[in-house]
DNA sequence: CTTTGTTATTATGTAGAACATAACTACTAT
DNA sequence: ATAGTAGTTATGTTCTACATAATAACAAAG
């Protein structure tokens, strides 16, 4: 017997809103309108589409969530600058999100840490290495997993806030549930969570006195029990 | 002459939708569904939460745009996996960003080639190269600007496809077109953009007999251009 | 003549009812 | 047992109506 779903794919009907949406945000990118244009109101974009206020309302809602535009009682709706990981922020919790990407988003982590070295070596000043070596000094002695844990967020966190670029600050702070549960899902199979040769100490001496590839380089040793676990795919 | 603005920030009053999307995410972690499960009607939700049945299709509509529920005609609706780069791609139009969030995304794509040498050496095969050699050998002569981006794309984009991970790729692919504009912009400004010493066919060499380390410098070589044109803030 | 209070206007926000439609169920007929 | 039929139901879509807040225009007051 052949595979039917092979050959006849189940035809997708897209909805009204759907086909609004994208008809929106075309409309929005042709016309190049600038921040803070005003658009046309909702009746008169139902008109023109040819479907209800209703339908026009579903797709905006999107489009406002996206941050793309916002919406004023009386003044009608302004094209807005649309934040790109608000809408990540949403959907990114481990709970719902599968294996494999959660997989993908731990390697994600792992490139950019490994790739951070030249841009934190440019933006580094005085200040950011003794909060570093604040953060290490308080990381003595604390060894349960909470405080271990938080002090990993602390350091790690800001190593990203050193490189001055927001969107990279943002995007680390937000996958850090999902490194959270992937850890402990190691520790819960392999037993327990190893650490690398090179501690955070080593690092900020790394830091202080050494190039971006030595830095770069105790980083590797410092996750090196994380590349350890790649597989071959 | 004291700045207002700077004491009173003006109230944001979200809507009843903004409430219920937050309402019905939290709704949908809490209870723990499995991706699959058939979620109560609108009407329900509608009624639980005392809101018209017009409010909850709005923050559904958002939700259904994310992926984390689908819903049909009959059966009602069902939680599935929401796909966290596509509200990424309805975002990413280098005409709407804003130039620091441009420039946030160049920088991470300098980072993330960095960073990527490891993964790939540890999912790198034999194809992988055979193909990355055939678009090395593609590219030569070819040096009208058209065809310097579309080999600049096949090549780098080969690389990303080499980690096995799908989430990069994807999200390489969403980013090029803020690369290319950054770069057209560079070129407009700086007369010309600048090629680094080290050219694709020595990155393909360096893939075959170098070390990931070998790898990670010749890349650094090759993007020299761009990362001298990063400023200390 | 500027400031304050009032009113009218208007576009978005919210509600509710109604119908269309697709998908599912159960029953029926041959 | 298969195909055809009708009934049910939850989403998709439309329409109407009203609430609300922001704005403008104007009137009143110092």
């Amino acid at each position: 017997m052949l595979d039917l779903s092979k050959d006849l794919p189940p035809i997708e009907s897209s909805t009204m809103t759907d086909v609004v949406e994208l008809r929106l945000r075309e409309f929005l990118k042709k016309k190049s309108f600038r921040p803070g244009d005003a658009l046309p109101k909702e009746q008169e974009l139902a008109d023109a589409l040819g479907v209800s206020r209703n339908v026009v309302r579903e797709a905006l809602s999107r489009l406002r969530m996206l941050g793309m535009i916002e919406s004023k009682k009386k003044r009608g709706m302004i094209l807005a600058q649309p934040d790109i990981l608000g809408s990540f922020e949403r959907v990114l919790d481990p709970l719902i999100l599968g294996p494999e990407t959660l997989q993908d988003l731990f390697e994600l982590r792992l490139v950019l840490e490994m790739g951070l070295a030249d841009l934190i070596f440019v933006r580094k000043n005085e200040e950011d290495i003794q909060e570093l070596e604040k953060i290490v000094d308080e990381e003595v002695n604390q060894i349960q997993k909470p405080f271990r844990v938080k002090h990993e967020i602390a350091f790690h966190g800001k190593l990203y806030q050193m490189t001055g670029n927001n969107t990279f600050t943002r995007f680390q702070s937000m996958l850090l549930p999902v490194f959270e549960y992937v850890l402990d899902y190691e520790i819960k199979t392999n037993g327990t969570a190893e650490v690398g040769k090179v501690s955070h100490r080593d690092l900020v001496q790394l830091l202080k006195n050494g190039t971006p590839d030595d830095f770069r380089q105790g980083m590797k040793e410092h996750l090196k029990p994380h590349f350890n676990r790649l597989t071959r795919e």
